[in-house]
DNA sequence: GCTAGAAATTAAAACGTTTGCGGCATTATG
DNA sequence: CATAATGCCGCAAACGTTTTAATTTCTAGC
């Protein structure tokens, strides 16, 4: 059985309510007494009991994170960024992973809130969100992380995937590529979305029409990439260019090339988005566009304290400026 | 506010007790009044305070998990064995990432504890571990992810890091070589201690001298890995293969290699541990050692659970198989 | 219709904190 | 010296559950 704050009030001779305040501090109480209870406390291997004084509190300094894909490097970098100013403010980090299921989500989001978190930071698997803006309502802060909801009044902070959609596409363009081929990551994710539309219209203001064939649609994964290239390829009128949904995606695409005897970039480019660790890896030295990762983390948590301190202010929305990357998977026509 | 057990005992007019016997399911209730109950509270939104009910149950149905890296894709697969085990059996997990600092390891250890956790798995950060044999002793049980502790009343699940190295090392004689250096992480810990004696008694038992300019500590960074690296061919004497601490360090000792125009393999030959994905890249090919990382996490949190059942039964061991897997970066001489 | 026994329900304590309010010393004020 | 003000501290309620023991209600057997 572990030591409480009844066991040190016996000990001292003192009500129990006084050694809470010994504790905590932040309460009139000699200096004397407050001395005295600190070393016994300590004498006696104290550890105070956050679950109880959560209880009375009702706040548990715990913040939820979920994310779609932790083996997705692009979402450790974040993580990071959520834990490291979580824990700057006292803050513990539940790290959901939701495989992309949405059931999953949907269970985790009300395991987190019967957990009673202080607030949660999504980057949520699918554009159906009901269920989180819901919990934003009426139940627990909630931030959205690299993605940009389509109703206004929730927080999020996320990297214009638009406009980097449109540095790429506009890059492919001024190297001389005129037959560019996307292949996204889930179709109904916003950021997919966002991407997608970047692309189209970049290339609709240059008067380049757009086949059909050219746009697919998958997963997030490096699986995903391969496969949809390997389709692509085996069609005949194959690209010179192609826009991977994120950079994890991009490496399929490049497996899938080499593999059908094609060179990167002698005779198809390819850029990613994200950026990850392994993009300037001297052996791939992906052509990509950076999204600001840890501080997307970061900020997430700042927003969701300032939610938290004050509940009713509103909603926050932050835009993080892309960069594009230029390595060398990239090559003029 | 959100609606309590008490709220819906008033709406049903019932005492409270029921109406958490009638939610919780396992105490003699009538089906009749289990139905109304439940419906009601489904009608008035509860969701249980995970919380309340820890305070007294004294469990809390969650899970520390302590990382010294999560940007390294080892530590993302194991934790995604450690989340779907633990989630599976309705647990939710905490993690704590320590960027490799002591002292951030054990702040999260107490603060594991003040949340009263029950039960943490751990990846400790240096060979110091006697903070987290205490807790497992007094406090909470604890087991060890991939890392074996000198002390024996431990539980641990990990891979045999000892015959992982023999196994690398083995290879490399067979192919020939006799000049091999040895590019480690952090040289305190365990991991790194045992890979580099599988490593030593495989040459000693060859009869090779190990020149000890050949074998080099640092951390486990891919960064590190290319600048020991650096230094390692500025010498005179160059070997002929390199055996790295783990993967992303022969990342970063491959990018040393060729960016001082030497080939791999052609001119030396290299070899890693764990196999995390980006090893089987086309563009990489890295021999490596294969580490069962999703299995660790996922056993890891099985002998969490079976000794939050059973506290005081033995520690538990679970020792692993390592497989060399063969790919593009090692050559014959 | 009575009673024994089983089944369903209630009352209340407990978990370990925090905190508002009241009371007692002690000190300052007139 | 009496009173007011102040500083410390104790009492007890509260947070939302579970659970033990006690009580009521129901069922069945005679």
């Amino acid at each position: 059985m572990s030591v409480t704050i009844k066991d040190i009030a016996k000990a001292a001779n003192v009500s129990y309510a006084t050694v809470s305040r010994a504790l905590s501090g932040h309460s009139e109480i000699s200096d004397k007494t407050k001395k005295k209870i600190r070393k016994l406390a300590k004498e006696m291997g104290y550890t105070p009991n956050a679950i109880a004084k959560g209880l009375v509190t009702k706040n548990t300094k715990t913040l939820g994170f979920i994310v779609p894909d932790i083996t997705n490097p692009f979402f450790p970098e974040v993580a990071q960024g959520v834990e490291d100013c979580a824990n700057r403010n006292g803050y513990q980090v539940f790290l959901c992973n939701t495989s992309w299921k949405l059931e999953k989500e949907k269970q985790y989001l009300k395991a987190l809130y019967g957990k009673r978190v202080d607030g949660i930071v999504v980057s949520p698997t699918s554009n159906d969100i009901t269920h989180l803006v819901e919990a934003d309502r009426n139940k627990v802060p909630v931030v959205f992380a690299a993605y940009r909801p389509a109703i206004a009044d929730c927080n999020f902070v996320a990297t214009d995937d638009y406009k980097s959609a449109e540095i790429a596409a506009e890059y492919l363009l001024k190297l001389g590529h005129r037959k560019i081929a996307y292949i996204g990551g889930q179709q109904e994710s916003c950021t997919n979305k966002y991407r997608l539309k970047g692309y189209t219209d970049v290339l609709k203001k240059h008067d380049i029409s757009l086949s059909p064939s050219y746009i697919k649609h998958g997963e997030f994964r490096q699986q995903s990439g391969y496969q949809l290239t390997k389709e692509l390829l085996i069609a005949n009128d194959v690209p010179t260019a192609i826009l991977a949904g994120n950079d994890i995606i991009a490496l399929g695409v490049i497996q899938a090339i080499e593999e059908f005897g094609l060179d990167v970039p002698n005779n198809i480019s390819v850029v990613g988005f994200d950026d990850i660790s392994f993009a300037s890896l001297d052996k791939v030295q992906l052509t990509t566009v950076f999204q600001p990762k840890y501080t997307t983390g970061e900020l997430c948590v700042e927003v969701l304290l300032q939610k938290i301190k004050d509940s009713d202010q509103n909603p926050t929305h932050k835009m993080l400026e892309p960069e594009l990357v230029i390595r060398r998977t990239c090559k003029g026509i």
